[in-house]
RNA sequence: GUCCCCAUCGUCUAGAGGCCUAGGACAAGGGCCUUUCGAGCCCUCGGCACCGGUUCGAAUCCGGUUGGGGACGCCA
């Protein structure tokens, strides 16, 4: 049987390269029926921390992974000295007066096969001799992970590119213990749009941040996807079950990807639409409660439900929701500098009093109502439409796009539309 | 410096010798629609890094050049 592992270590977050990591470890081991191993690499014990290990944990379930067993390397010292003893007795390390074993590294030509890129030949005798164990007594990471692939009956090892060179160090040790070497693919890492590694520097990478910023779990998990792996048949949107079915190591090509906020964020914006608006509701409310919109203890659902529903298909992140909706929720709003300088940089006291009192008039207040008032009084004060529109629409939102007017004023309220238009007519 | 990996539109990719005057998606530009738009619809721009082979035929195979990336820790 297939088993794969995910081996994060905890001194950092979970990041976009890490989760891809995971992801096509996890999706593997689906595809092929398999295990999927979570093994936490926490040997550095002055660096690793327990914040970041429930960070990279819950990230993982956010993207909708789960695995079926978890080791924790600092868990099984004794087992990686054990075995660092017995290579000291066969002679195939050797100690240093402060106790750190290293291993002897012999001068061999090793080729690796590789899943995804074939043949790859080493020559050993530019290797060093290699640490096993540290003068503290603590593994170093080609040996606690050659162990540990060896013991957990690892099948295959999948990885990113920037670990090609440890695989014939860790080959060397596989011979040395009398191990069978498993399976390797090398899948390629994932670059930011400056060049070199994704980091800090070059924008959001870990995922818990993402999620902050309203992208949906399975946006964020199909965009990944697309990343050095493509479905075929010109197909981008993929959920995970269909990828499960489709996928293979084999297939995940060689090149390294650029990371490209615009194609995730069409992507998250597709998941937006087709997403049930009750859900969205659910996710977006903690943002609007953040930001102070709404008070946790006195929700209106069914208010946040109709703004969401009003929204849904034009936003990409829900970021954008909080910021595009913002004039639903404030009591008094400002409007945008361009947008007041465009559209009520004339007097339209006359204007906006008529409609007004056509609206304080109206027997039913609702979209189709309110569009024919809107609509009837353009004719009679002979206007196009557009005219009144987008200062009405300045006047209530300070924004000069949004939603279709006639439903924002309808869900914005009469009150409020009043009182907030009331404020550009002068008297 | 040494070793290794990689190379199709700006970006993600399809392409496993003739189906390719290279297809799709994002982005960009333009147009249309509309009460606005950053929404929708339509169109356009744009690429096989270069040089040599192999072959009747090469984006696809081989070699080199260049470019990009990674690794050389008692970090993982």
């Amino acid at each position: 049987m297939i088993k794969v592992r995910f081996a994060p270590s905890p001194t950092g977050f979970l990041h976009i390269g890490g989760a891809r990591t995971c992801l096509f470890n996890w999706l593997y081991a689906k595809a092929k029926n398999g295990k999927f191993i979570l093994r936490i690499e926490d040997t550095d014990i002055r660096r690793s921390k327990k914040e970041f290990l429930d960070e990279i944990l819950e990230s993982i379930k956010w993207l909708g992974m789960d695995w079926d067993e978890i080791y924790f390397q600092s868990q099984r010292l004794s087992l990686y000295k054990e075995f660092a003893e017995k290579l000291l007795r066969e002679n195939k390390a050797y100690q240093e007066e402060n106790k750190a074993v290293v291993f002897k590294v012999e001068p061999h030509k090793i080729k690796i096969k590789d899943l995804i890129h074939g043949e790859i030949e080493f020559d050993t005798s530019v290797i060093k001799d290699q640490v096993l164990i540290k003068a503290d007594g603590t593994p170093t990471y080609n040996f606690a992970c050659v162990v540990d692939d060896a013991t957990l009956g690892i099948t295959h090892v999948i990885r990113g590119d920037d670990h090609i060179s440890n695989t014939p160090k860790q080959i060397l040790l596989y011979q040395a213990l009398g191990f069978l070497s498993p399976e390797f693919a090398h899948i390629p890492l994932i670059l930011s749009k400056e060049g070199g590694r994704l980091s800090k520097r070059k924008g959001a990478t870990s995922i818990s941040e993402f999620r902050q910023m309203g992208y949906l779990p399975e946006a964020l998990v199909n965009y990944l996807l697309l990343l050095s792996w493509s479905p075929g048949e010109n197909r981008e949107l993929i959920d995970i079950e269909e990828a499960i079915n489709l996928f293979d190591i084999k297939d995940v090509n060689k090149t390294s990807a650029v990371f490209d906020m615009d194609k995730l964020n069409w992507i998250n914006s597709q998941y937006i639409r087709k997403q049930d608006p009750n859900e969205l509701v659910d996710i977006v409310t903690p943002l609007l409660i953040e930001k102070g919109f709404v008070k946790r203890e006195n929700l209106n659902r069914e208010y946040i439900l109709n703004v969401v529903k009003l929204f849904q298909n034009r936003i990409s992140t829900l970021a954008e929701f909080i910021e595009w909706a913002d004039f639903f929720f404030k009591d008094e709003i400002e409007p945008e500098p361009q947008a007041k300088e465009k559209f009520l940089n004339k007097d339209l006291s006359k204007e906006f009093s008529l409609f007004l009192n056509r609206l304080a008039q109206l027997k039913e207040f609702n979209p189709q109502t309110i569009e024919m008032e809107f609509r009837q009084l353009v004719k009679d004060l002979n206007l196009e439409a557009r005219q009144l529109v987008h200062p009405v629409r300045v006047a209530l939102t300070g924004k000069t796009v949004g939603p279709g007017l006639f439903e924002l004023i309808y869900y914005l309220g009469k009150e409020r539309t009043i009182q907030r238009i009331k404020k550009w007519i002068k008297r």
